[in-house]
DNA sequence: CAGCATCCTAGCTGATACTG
DNA sequence: CAGTATCAGCTAGGATGCTG
């Protein structure tokens, strides 16, 4: 059997939602994608409500599906960036469609938000 | 306070992705965007692995926030349309490109599908 | 600084049976 | 035909504390 990171998928389309799916991954791929290069604490700051658990996860999840790249600096104190791979960014304009989508559909219905990021 | 049916996003990116990030969601909104309308029972053979409880959960929350449209015949047997809104249909660029990406990814990966759908 | 290890919970999801 | 109702499991996600 071929390698399976995520297992049952149905179709192309469920592939993908799970892929970008996460509570998180959209919003780490846009803020990669705006800065270029984070490294973890930035991102821990940029992402605000997210814990560190629930960082390292979705970060791991993301460079085993190829959308972002990982570089650990041996030194000390540690040191490790962040960035978006060539397939990540293919992402990145339909990200942006959602976040204008969703800006609009906000807009229309009234609806507040805890905290803009 | 204004109208909140899901609570607590942190930005629009949020937002958008509640909105279709369900694990069948955008396969049905997909579906009716090809098929134009479709009815209960045929949302049902065609998202094959559905639930009744989870396609009648889904299609509630798809009709909530306003992507899709519910239309039922006053008869007997029972008949309920379904059709994808103006504002679910805009999101259907959106869910081509990522079955597309998807369908891409699983090429290179060499991932392997249960079944097409 | 950039994480790991544990424990824990909510809610999403599923299986099955029933109904107007 | 188009759903409800009920029960139950799983896992994504959260809280907290520790470490190279």
């Amino acid at each position: 059997m071929t390698k399976k990171v995520h297992a049952g998928y149905v179709c192309s389309l469920d592939y993908a939602f799970q892929r970008i799916g996460g509570k998180y991954k959209g919003r780490i791929l846009w803020h990669l994608s705006e800065a270029g290069v984070l490294r973890y604490g930035e991102l821990r700051k940029t992402v605000w409500d997210i814990t560190p658990k629930m960082l390292t996860q979705t970060l791991r999840e993301l460079e085993t599906d190829g959308l972002i790249h990982r570089k650990v600096y041996q030194e000390v104190p540690p040191k490790v960036e962040y960035k978006i791979s060539e397939i990540g960014e293919q992402l990145v304009p339909f990200i942006n469609f959602l976040r204008e989508w969703g800006e609009k559909q906000i807009g229309n219905g009234g609806i507040e938000l805890k905290q803009n990021v």
